[in-house]
DNA sequence: GGCCCACGGGG
DNA sequence: GGGTACGTGGGCC
């Protein structure tokens, strides 16, 4: 039967078995049972070869030839069920190899299977255990053959109300809508089991699920003694845990969490500093949903329920549009890297080109790197900082007419263009590429593991850039072909991750070098031809002409020119022109660590990068200033962005504010007792609990800092117990509103004191 | 300036 | 799968 692969895991239950999950041509739900024989490296030593036939735990062994690190050379491939356990025995006497890869990875590895291709299986088949089909493999074939069916993917939210589950809302693909509430916690529950049982999605959407919702789903199932029944073969909902995060696996089906998503993957290319449902929604759909406090929700349940009932329906159906509209990237990361969805969904940069290198190496005859020790590790971690990018400060004021160039994919065509690999730094060879500004140097006669597989993705995604123009499918093609990108750009981080197998600080600092040498040299060519370098920092530089003359025409010339200039693939692209914009630094004096900058196009379209008061521990008075600001500065409306900022001072020193407006939410991170100094968080603790109210860790609460004598905690009081007359306006003033638009009027030339209303005189 | 603690998403 | 994320900012002393 044909089947396409969505997800797999391993069972030790019986024998070893690996399950493998998807769909028939049809889209009907199949699993795939195979056994699996695992195995690890070792390699060969005298004498080892009679060590290892006394150790009743090995099966079996071969003699196999292997590359590492460039080089042939002998390894025993060491059969066992449990390779971790039989490598600590021997792992004196020799060095072992992949004895740690999950077992499924390895199975898919060997196999060559790749998620979401089309294989052909034969075997024994029945009916049951939650899915249409459970076939036992005899035989996988990959196949050409195959159009996969649209996945059904429902999207899920909750709302907690007192700790309680009290509402679910779920969506899916194919115009099933549904909101339940109940103040029957275990009505809610057995609801969603239902759900799941009667739309049977593949995918599952959430916004955050991993740390909210199907923890808060697991905690209170547990809590009203009820088995929550989502996955499809009837086991229950399994956390994969790591040190500070966590991911929610429902068996048989695919849990993608937009949130873990985005935030790990997608930062880099949202405007967007905070990722909460509502701006990204925004950002991506163009929509995005309403505020509520956590006071209005309460507030909601006892009196509007209609109402929380539509705002709960509308989070799922944001959900379930983002994953609509990021699953061909979630997708084509996976089809590339070979990386099942699920951990595709929630991998950093640095894992995702990991594991595809672990899995080209492995086709390539090659065994992967161990990854280092704790030791090792923290000595990575100590080493200076690499030196990054370049940075050319930016010019103060606002700029009129600017073109924005920047060098395509920069550190990828970098580790192409000179061969930056770990196995070719100062090998013999006869030709080499000499890193400017160190003593290190990379072969040239042959090519690199890691560079090879750089190009071979960059090489993928022209092929794709170039279907693109004339193609129907554009918009998928278009996701296709950036995924690569992130997936070739994620090489320099895996390099700097002291974790990393294929870790290089030689390699980083190189990639880094090669990279300051080339955007200095494009700023010397700007300015000789004519350009003012306004900004530039890392693979962008941001120009204008003096005399403001045409300056798209000139842009395109200096770009045809400077590329025919570049060694290799190195190529710099036009980005855009913008009409206006403001380079923000991230300190009055001193250095920028980070790109922040406001540009505005011909459409009057507003891009924002790095302006974060966005953050909970401000108030939403600072933070709407601060947005407002920025809009009247670039529309050229200096006088009026002053005026803003005046007006809002005197809101609050005549307390004409609503409490919600400079009320600052906060979240204990521990228990009244246990804060070993005072500060506004354990202030709070102690009077939630000496009114009588739960002041746990977790416990979220809304403040305000009130007039009068002694430290900012000493004065800070919860937000329901303050009236306008009570707040500190000085403190809003001084510590919120005035460093908020300070941010970006210091750029036009302002000093913090002018912001106050005398400062407004040169304006008369 | 050093230390402590918080921020992130969700409700 | 991960040997206290992680980079940064405010308040206190």
């Amino acid at each position: 039967m044909k089947f396409c692969l969505f997800d797999a895991d391993y069972s030790s239950s019986e024998k070893p078995n690996v399950r493998l999950f998807g769909t028939d041509d049809k889209g009907n739900s199949v699993m795939v049972l195979d056994s699996i024989e695992p195995y690890f490296y070792a390699f060969c030593k005298k004498g080892l070869k009679a060590e290892l036939e006394k150790i009743k735990e090995i099966k079996r062994t071969e003699l196999t030839k292997k590359i590492i690190n460039g080089r042939e050379k002998s390894f025993y491939k060491i059969y066992c069920e449990r390779p971790a356990e039989v490598r600590e025995m021997i792992k004196d006497r020799t060095e072992c190899f992949e004895y740690s890869l999950n077992l499924y990875k390895r199975y898919l590895i060997d196999k060559g299977i790749y998620p979401l291709e089309w294989l052909d299986i034969k075997g024994p088949s029945r009916k049951g255990e939650g899915f249409a089909t459970v076939i036992e493999a005899e035989r996988i074939k990959k196949t050409k053959n195959g159009i996969l069916g649209q996945p059904k993917i429902m999207a899920l939210d909750i709302e907690v109300i007192d700790g309680r589950i009290v509402m679910f809302s779920a969506a899916d693909n194919i115009g099933y809508r549904e909101v339940f509430s109940s103040e029957d916690e275990k009505a809610v529950l057995e609801k969603i089991s239902r759900t799941f049982l009667e739309r049977d999605p593949d995918i599952v959407a959430t916004y955050n699920g991993d740390l909210f919702d199907f923890d808060i789903l697991n905690q209170r199932s547990q809590a009203n003694k009820i088995k929550l029944m989502l996955s499809r073969d009837g086991s229950s909902l399994y956390f994969r845990k790591s040190m500070w995060t966590s991911s929610a696996k429902i068996k048989g089906r695919i849990h993608i969490d937009l949130f873990a998503f985005v935030s790990r993957l997608m930062f880099q290319q949202l405007q967007s500093e905070v990722f909460t449902l509502d701006e990204v929604s925004r950002e991506i759909l163009g929509r995005g949903k309403e505020s509520i406090s956590l006071e209005e929700l309460a507030n909601m349940w006892k009196n509007k329920r209609k109402l929380m009932e539509d705002y709960c329906m509308n989070d799922s159906l944001l959900t379930l549009d983002l994953c609509k509209n990021l699953l061909t990237q979630i997708f084509t990361l996976s089809r590339v890297s070979g990386q099942l969805p699920f951990d595709c969904s929630r991998m950093t940069f640095g894992a995702l080109s990991e594991w595809y290198l672990i899995r080209k190496a492995a086709e390539r005859n090659m065994i992967s790197p161990n990854p280092a020790h704790y030791a090792e590790i923290q000595r990575r971690r100590a080493k200076v900082p690499i030196k990054g990018g370049y940075v050319k400060e930016p010019m103060k004021g606002l700029h009129s007419n600017i073109g924005v160039f920047d060098f395509r994919s920069l550190y990828p065509s970098v580790i192409v263009t000179f061969n930056i690999s770990p196995e070719m730094l100062n090998i013999k060879c006869k030709k080499y590429n000499h890193v400017p500004g160190f003593r290190y140097k990379f072969c040239a006669d042959k090519k690199g593991f890691v560079s090879e597989m750089v190009e071979s993705i960059l090489e993928e995604r022209g092929k794709i850039r170039k279907k693109i123009k004339n193609a129907k499918n554009r918009k998928e093609l278009d996701e296709q072909q950036f995924s690569l990108k992130i997936l070739a750009n994620a090489t320099y981080g895996m390099f700097i991750n002291p974790k990393a197998r294929w870790y290089s600080y030689e390699c980083a600092e190189s990639s880094a070098a090669y990279g300051r040498h080339y955007i200095k040299q494009a700023i010397d060519e700007a300015e000789k031809y004519g350009f003012l370098v306004i900004y530039a920092d890392t693979d962008s530089l941001f120009v204008k002409l003096a005399d403001e003359k045409d300056i798209k025409k000139s842009a395109k010339d200096f770009l045809k020119k400077i590329n025919a200039s570049l060694p290799g693939i190195m190529e710099l692209d036009l980005q855009g022109f913008y009409i206006k914009g403001m380079f923000i630094p991230q300190k009055l004096e001193g250095y920028t660590a980070k790109k922040r900058y406001a540009l505005m196009d011909e459409k009057g379209i507003i891009t924002l990068r790095g302006l974060e008061a966005v953050r909970r521990d401000w108030c939403d008075l600072a933070k709407s200033l601060q947005r407002e600001v920025i809009r009247l500065v670039l529309e050229g409306k200096e006088k009026e962005a002053l005026e803003a900022v005046r007006t809002t001072v005197k809101k609050v020193k005549n307390r004409q504010v609503d409490i919600d407006e400079i009320a600052i939410s906060t979240q204990l991170s521990r228990s009244a007792g246990q804060y070993k100094t005072k500060n506004i968080h354990s202030v709070i603790a102690r009077k939630l609990n000496e009114e009588g109210k739960a002041a746990a860790e977790g416990t979220i609460f809304s403040y305000v800092i009130k007039k009068g004598a002694g430290s900012i905690s000493d004065r800070a009081e919860l937000a329901y117990k303050t009236g306008k007359d009570d707040y500190d306006a000085d403190y809003y003033i001084n510590n919120q509103i005035l460093p908020a638009a300070f941010r970006i009027l210091q750029t036009l030339g302002y000093k913090q004191q002018e912001l106050l209303a005398n400062g407004l005189k040169r304006f008369g």
